[in-house]
DNA sequence: AAATTTGTCTATTTACATTTC
DNA sequence: GGAAATGTAAATAGACAAATT
């Protein structure tokens, strides 16, 4: 029996198990779950300390600690020793991020779309091989390596700053998404801890959820990670690594700095981490600063994804791993995809080794200029971070309004963009801000359109 | 202390541990896996009971449990309760299964390739695709949903015998392979357990292995899953669901009967089982039989993959799901992949719509059916299951020959075969038996030249 | 058919590490 | 800076269930 009454000590969670066949600790995590998911526990709650908890349920802390963790593993709850336990931020927030219905007639400003048009230099490649005698081949499996789409994936990583020093740590997958989910599959067991920037990609924090990786968020110092709170989360956490997008990242467009290139990869040696490091942008600076992956070659899997800066529909992406994870990765891609398909793989290698690669690149970096500058200008006077060859922007809001609430205000205006809940990780609330995808409208002048909006709207809060 | 001194009762297994301040079942487990790694302890050899090397070690039964459990999930254990741990037969078997290097000059019988020629149609498609002005989206992401893809789904679908009610219950994966994956990481957890056939297509022992999900071998009889077996592992594993391929099932091309697939469709609707059916090789089929999706559509997943029976480049596979189970996969697939690409989707709806598909299945037939008398001529009098219209011969082996022994003698004779092991799941020895790949080699001459390997072999054994 | 062998699962004990105050 | 609060992980005890003999 409980010692203590507790009607006089308030608890934030008062659960009733059911008097059931069914063991404690599954019972007690489903009654949690539910009342996460019925809004009875809101995000950022501090439940009752595990103890308290166990002895108001007249049960044993691991029993507790056991179902707590079960939660855990889905993403519901973050805790921290000494501190206690609280249910995540952004428990409800979908990690779906889909285009609206076409047919509400919706502005798309949220989706990260590159712009439609350059894709004739595609055109010609695939007419070409299709002319081809020994196009025979271009539907079936891929399964002969062809040297020549490693030498396509080589030359790319090349112009990013990276040396290719065996052609064995090159691998395929079929976009930077599914690069991702192998690496988790494949490198990582469910309970694993990865760290990352407190603002993510909401595709990692689905894939994550989905394997059962916890994600913990490293505090910054000027507006990336920090040495001392990488070390924390290293020492406290047991971070197995982390992943980083140091190229204008998603979403904050931040280009990490060379010293915190350099910091990131001395502590991933010192501590023998996983980087993950998402090139996915990076083929759109003209001038890379040096990735990390260079920096620390033994400690880093580098993912270069066509998707964004060349061909969507291309689904590929390179990576490049040292060799002590290349095997497992191989087989974890293996098992997840079978093969790449060799139609797509041959435009890739073509436009990459004829030279159009480049010019499709260039045309991308025009046309987002002329769509920044738009953004610029209607917006002059928020702050709207992010550099002109950017296919988003990052809003700041004024304060008083939260992204979740900018997105509803927004959605109500005929306009989709994300608030800063859907990238946020952990307990934190995020700051005010919400992502422009300047590159998803169709025509500038359907962006223009939503651009105006989004000041009426921004110049109505202030 | 221990209270008896084992050195007169021989041990299978009798593990040193070593002094350190690891953890005394990851020490466990690793002794375990270096041991099954090195070859000391063979496939098959049954382990000391827990209870007795808990005893011999010093330490808890629960602490050798755990150890055992971790090996169990990597697939190197099986145990049954009452009878013991056994090392898995197919422990150091590779489920990577890739055709060899071109170099070497096998002749490849081992990998499932469909014949390279019927893409002319596929061709022809893509060439007016590039031609038309809408052409546009071809190469951008596909996240509108063209309702045009999910009816050339529904068509083949009901084509082969499945009414399509909701079209969300429609997905799209990449090939069948990735929609395995998908419903592993979407729907199952890690240690959750799968009934399948006693030899199965290599493929779902490695995604089953990368998600840790356990394969139960359901025992046979007549040469497919019997009822009491069935009823069995749901009672005494506690299964999950089950994979079947009822049409010309990999490897044994074993056609399941009607009443078979009945009793399949009862007992999941019994004892609410998810099945999984893997329909890759039905639209070979002339005149199928009823799908067991269509018998139990609240408890099946159908997938149709267009890798094998269309073009393999395609990487597309099209998944019937009821609906409890459509936004968890939805979300899974989300999570892999990302998208579609848009240019292969539109192909693939393209080819269906306008029946080019069936000329292209016809000629495979056709293919398939001359390959396939070769086989049969060439092995006169030796046991060569399968149809006409099969991808691949299934190759009853003289007694006294191994699987394993048989692949590897024909390697040395230059021919790519895959040996019974390969298949096997569980503890159980496999049936001397290979798998005969007659689509796999380029021409007709070197399938011919590669089966009079075969035969000369075969003539050598018995 | 009953007793025994054997694996599995839940809940607990205990030690430990970090954060907070 | 030390004590208290708090979460975590390992090892254990004991009940249970299936298979064997």
């Amino acid at each position: 029996m409980p010692v203590n009454s507790f009607e006089n000590y308030p608890m934030s969670w008062k659960p009733v198990l059911p008097r059931s066949s069914r063991p404690l600790y599954t019972a007690l995590a489903e009654l949690l779950q539910r009342d996460i998911a019925s809004g009875a526990l809101l995000p950022g709650t501090k439940l009752p300390p595990q103890r308290e908890l166990a002895d108001f349920l007249d049960i044993n802390v691991s029993t507790v600690t056991r179902a707590f963790k079960i939660c855990s593993d889905k993403g519901l709850l973050s805790s921290v020793t000494g501190s206690g336990t609280f249910v995540s931020y952004d428990v409800n927030t979908s990690t779906l991020i889909i285009p609206e219905n076409p047919a509400a007639h919706h502005i798309e400003l949220g989706s990260m779309m590159p712009e439609t048009i350059p894709q004739a230099d595609a055109i010609t490649i695939l007419l070409k091989m299709l002319a081809e005698e020994e196009c025979k081949n271009l539907f079936q499996y891929s399964y002969q390596e062809e040297p020549r789409h490693k030498e396509a994936a080589a030359h790319l990583l090349n112009r990013l700053g990276l040396s290719v020093t065996d052609p064995r740590g090159l691998l395929f997958a079929n976009g930077g998404q599914n690069a991702t989910a192998a690496i988790f599959a494949g490198l990582f067991h469910s309970g694993d801890k990865l760290g990352v920037d407190p603002l993510v990609y909401p595709g990692i924090k689905g894939a994550a959820k989905l394997f059962g990786i916890h994600l913990v968020p490293i505090r910054q110092e000027n507006g990336e990670m920090g040495r001392s709170a990488l070390l924390a989360a290293c020492k406290n956490d047991g971070i197995k690594g982390l992943y980083i997008m140091p190229d204008y990242q998603n979403p904050t467009n931040h280009i990490m700095t060379l010293s915190c290139r350099r910091m990131i990869a001395e502590t991933a040696q010192e501590r023998d981490l996983l980087l993950i490091e998402d090139g996915i942008n990076s083929l759109f600076a003209a001038n890379p600063l040096p990735p990390v992956a260079s920096l620390a070659p033994e400690h880093c899997i580098f993912l270069l994804s066509l998707s964004k800066t060349v061909l969507p529909a291309l689904r590929l992406a390179y990576l490049q791993t040292p060799l002590r994870w290349a095997a497992a990765l191989e087989q974890a891609l293996y098992h997840i995809n079978l093969s790449q398909s060799s139609l797509l793989l041959e435009i890739a290698s073509r436009l990459t080794l004829s030279g159009r690669l480049e010019h499709l690149l260039a045309e991308r970096r025009r046309g987002a200029a002329l769509r920044n500058r738009l953004a610029d200008k209607i917006l002059s006077g928020y702050t709207l971070l992010g550099a002109p060859e950017c296919l988003s922007r990052w809003l700041l809001l004024p304060e008083g309004t939260s992204g979740q609430e900018f997105e509803a205000m927004s959605s109500e205006r005929g306009l989709s963009v994300y608030g800063s809940h859907r990238f946020a990780v952990g307990k934190e609330i995020p700051v005010p801000a919400a992502r422009i995808a300047v590159c998803a409208p169709e025509t500038t002048e359907e962006l223009e359109q939503g651009l105006h909006i989004l000041k009426d709207l921004l110049d109505s809060l202030s």
